[in-house]
DNA sequence: CTGGGGAAGGGGCCC
DNA sequence: TGGGCCCCTTCCCCA
C-alpha cells in the first residue's frame, strides 16, 4: 500500500513552511540576502549541506560560486523539485545554476543543468574568458554575474567544487578549470590567510563549514545534532509540475531582509568574523565577494574620515560627562527595541534623513550609516528591493538594477581614492589605533606603567586593552552582526549577540536542563537550586541570589519615596 | 493596582 | 578570544 501522492505533499507543506519561516533552523546567508530552510532539507539534498549545517545554524556560501537570484532558484528547486522555465531562465542562468549547483554538490540539478545546456548546444567551453593577468577592470569587478565572479574570483575558489567532487564532472571541470585558468598566482595566495571559510575547504574536507564563520557560535554547544545520517542525498523528486501556490511560497522565501544587515554595516560580506573590515582584527576574507568589496570599503573609509571629524566633538562632549553618561551614549536602544546607531544621530543632525540611500552625493560612503532600522528578528518585514546596495543602503529589485547602480558609485570612489592599495586601508586602521595608544602612551605620567586614553584618560595594563576601550569612543562600530544588522566594538560581544540569534545556549543546567548563553549566567542560575544568596543588602539584611538584584534593591533604599 | 523581589536576557567593557 | 562582571531592562509572581 502507498500514497501516490505522498512524498509530494510533504514537500508541498515543508514548502510552504520553508515560505513561512516555520520551523527553519538554518539561516544561508547569500551576499546580501537571507534565506531561511530546514536543515534536514537541505542535508537531504546536498552532502556539502550536510556537512556545512551539521555545526552551523548559520551558513555563508560563497558570493563566487552562487548569487541570491540563483540560491533561490536553487532553494526553489530543492524544496519543488522544480527548475523555473520562465524567460528568466536563460543559457547564462543555467551555466550560473550549473556552477552552483556543482559548488552545492546538488548533482541532480547539475545534471539537469547540464542536460539544459547541451540540449541548447551551447558548449561550456566557448564561454568567453577573462584576460589572464589576474586584474580584472572594474566593470568586470562590478558585475554580479556568477560566471564574471568566478573569473575574478581567486583560484581557491574556482577549484573548490572541482574537488569537492567525488564524481566525474566532465562539463564542469571543464567549465570551472577554464575560469581557474585565467587567475593569478597572487590570488591564489590570498586563500590561505587566518580566515577560515568554506572556501577553504580544500585544504581539508573534514572541517568543511565548521567555522565558515570565522567564529565557532556553537563553542559549547551541546552534542545533540539533529544531522540525519542515512538520508540520500539524491532523495528529492524529480517529478511533479507544482500548483500555483507552490511557486508564491518560493519567492516568499527569499529572505525579508528589507534592512539588509549587510547594506547596514557597510562592512565585508559574507564573513561573520570580520565584519567591518577591521583593520587590527584581520585580514578579510580571500574570497569576500568583489562586487560589494570595493563600495563597502569606500563606505567604511567615508565612515572612518567623517568620524575622524565627528569624534573630536563627541569625544570632547563626551569627555565633559560622567563615566555613565558617557557610557550611555554608546548605547541607544530604544525601549521598544529599536536601535539606532549613534551615526544616525549624526546624520540627523547633519540634517539628513534617516531614510537610507536617500542622496547619492558626495557622501555615498556616509549614507550606509544613516539608518534606522528595527530589530524584529525575521519577522516578515519583505520588501521587494532585495538587492541592497552596501555603500548607500538603496534597495534594487534585482542583481541587474543593482549593478547599474553600483556603476554610479565609481567616481565617488575614485575621489575617494586617497589610498593607493585596498590594503593599505587596513594599515590605516592600524595606524590610526596606533596613533591613538602613543598619543594615550605619552600622556601616562609617571605612574606604573599605566596606559591612559587620550579622550577619557582612564588607563589600562596593557596597550591592546587600552585599544579596545578606544573602540568605545569611535563612532564606527567595526563589528556587525549579519542577521540583524546591530553594530558591536567588540567581536566577542557580537558573538554573543549572534548566538542569541541563533539560540546557541551551550550552558546547560544540569539540575533543571534550562540553558543559557553564558557560563556567568549559569552559575548565577545555580544559585537557585542551591538556595545559596551571597549578595547581602547592609541596610535591611536582605539577601539575594543575582548582584544585580541587590543593586535594583539598594535603589530603593536609596531613591526618595 | 502597585511595589518589591526573583529570575533572566542582552550589551558594554575590562582583564 | 573568551571569561567575568557590571549595568539596564523585562517579565513574572506575589503580597
Amino acid at each position: 500500500m502507498e500514497l501516490p501522492n505522498h512524498a509530494k505533499q510533504l514537500l508541498l507543506q515543508l514548502n510552504q513552511q520553508r515560505a513561512k519561516g516555520y520551523l527553519c533552523d538554518v539561516i544561508i546567508v547569500v551576499e546580501n540576502a537571507l534565506f531561511r530552510a530546514h536543515k534536514n532539507i537541505l542535508a537531504a539534498s546536498s552532502i556539502y549541506f550536510k556537512s556545512l549545517i551539521l555545526h552551523d545554524n548559520l551558513i555563508n556560501l560563497d558570493t563566487d560560486m552562487v548569487n541570491p537570484s540563483v540560491f533561490r532558484q536553487v532553494l526553489d528547486f530543492i524544496y519543488t523539485g522544480k527548475l523555473l522555465t520562465s524567460d528568466q531562465v536563460n543559457d547564462h542562468n543555467f551555466s550560473a545554476l550549473l556552477t552552483a549547483a556543482s559548488y552545492l554538490q546538488l548533482h541532480d540539478l547539475a545534471a539537469l543543468c547540464r542536460k539544459k545546456l547541451k540540449r541548447t548546444g551551447r558548449s561550456l567551453l566557448n564561454k568567453p574568458t577573462t584576460p589572464t593577468n589576474g586584474r580584472t577592470s572594474r566593470n568586470q569587478r562590478l558585475s554580479s554575474t556568477p560566471v564574471t565572479q568566478m573569473q575574478m574570483s581567486g583560484l581557491k575558489d574556482s577549484e573548490k567544487p572541482k574537488r569537492q567532487h567525488d564524481e566525474e564532472l566532465s562539463e564542469d571541470e571543464m567549465f570551472i578549470g577554464a575560469t581557474a585558468n585565467s587567475l593569478s598566482p597572487s590570488t591564489s595566495k590570498n586563500g590561505s590567510n587566518g580566515t577560515m571559510t568554506n572556501n577553504n575547504i580544500s585544504s581539508n574536507n573534514n572541517i568543511v563549514g565548521i567555522q565558515e564563520l570565522g567564529l565557532d557560535l556553537s563553542k559549547k554547544s551541546p552534542s545533540g545534532s539533529t544531522a540525519t545520517e542515512e538520508v540520500s542525498p539524491s532523495s528529492i523528486p524529480q517529478e511533479s509540475p507544482q500548483s500555483a501556490s507552490e511557486s508564491t511560497a518560493n519567492s516568499a522565501s527569499f529572505e525579508e531582509n528589507t534592512t539588509n544587515p549587510q547594506s547596514l554595516v557597510g562592512g565585508e560580506p559574507m564573513d561573520l568574523g570580520d565584519g567591518g573590515g577591521e583593520g587590527e582584527e584581520g585580514q578579510p576574507p580571500a574570497d569576500v565577494d568583489q562586487h560589494s568589496k570595493v563600495p563597502s570599503r569606500s563606505a567604511a573609509r567615508s565612515r572612518q574620515r567623517v568620524r575622524g571629524e565627528a569624534n573630536k566633538a563627541d569625544d570632547s562632549e563626551r569627555a565633559a560627562l560622567p563615566n555613565g553618561v558617557a557610557k550611555r551614549l554608546n548605547n541607544n536602544i530604544g525601549p521598544d527595541g529599536s536601535y539606532q546607531c549613534k551615526e544616525d544621530e549624526e546624520g540627523m543632525e547633519n540634517g539628513q534623513s534617516e531614510e537610507s540611500g536617500n542622496s547619492e552625493g558626495e557622501s555615498g560612503g556616509r549614507n550606509s550609516t544613516n539608518y534606522v532600522y528595527r530589530q524584529e528578528g525575521f519577522e516578515p518585514a519583505l520588501g521587494d528591493n532585495l538587492y541592497v546596495c552596501i555603500p548607500c543602503g538603496k534597495g534594487f529589485p534585482s542583481s541587474e538594477e543593482l549593478n547599474a547602480h553600483v556603476e554610479t558609485h565609481t567616481e565617488e570612489e575614485l575621489y575617494i581614492k586617497e589610498e593607493e592599495e585596498e590594503d593599505s586601508y587596513q594599515k590605516e586602521e592600524e595606524a590610526e589605533a596606533e596613533d591613538l595608544s602613543s598619543q594615550a602612551a605619552l600622556a601616562v605620567s609617571g605612574e606604573a606603567r599605566r596606559f591612559s586614553c587620550s579622550v577619557c584618560s582612564r588607563s589600562y595594563k596593557d596597550p591592546a586593552t587600552l585599544r579596545q576601550h578606544e573602540k568605545t569612543h569611535w563612532l564606527t562600530r567595526p563589528f556587525p552582526c549579519n542577521i540583524c544588522g546591530k553594530m558591536f566594538t567588540q567581536r566577542g560581544t557580537m558573538t554573543r549577540h549572534m548566538r542569541s540569534h541563533l539560540g546557541l545556549k551551550p550552558f546547560a543546567c544540569e539540575e533543571c536542563g534550562m540553558r543559557f548563553t553564558r557560563q556567568y549566567r549559569l552559575t548565577e542560575h545555580m544559585r537557585v537550586h542551591s538556595g545559596e544568596k551571597p549578595y547581602e543588602c547592609q541596610l535591611c539584611g536582605g539577601k539575594f541570589t543575582q548582584q544585580r538584584n541587590l543593586i535594583s534593591h539598594l535603589r530603593m533604599h536609596t531613591s526618595p519615596s
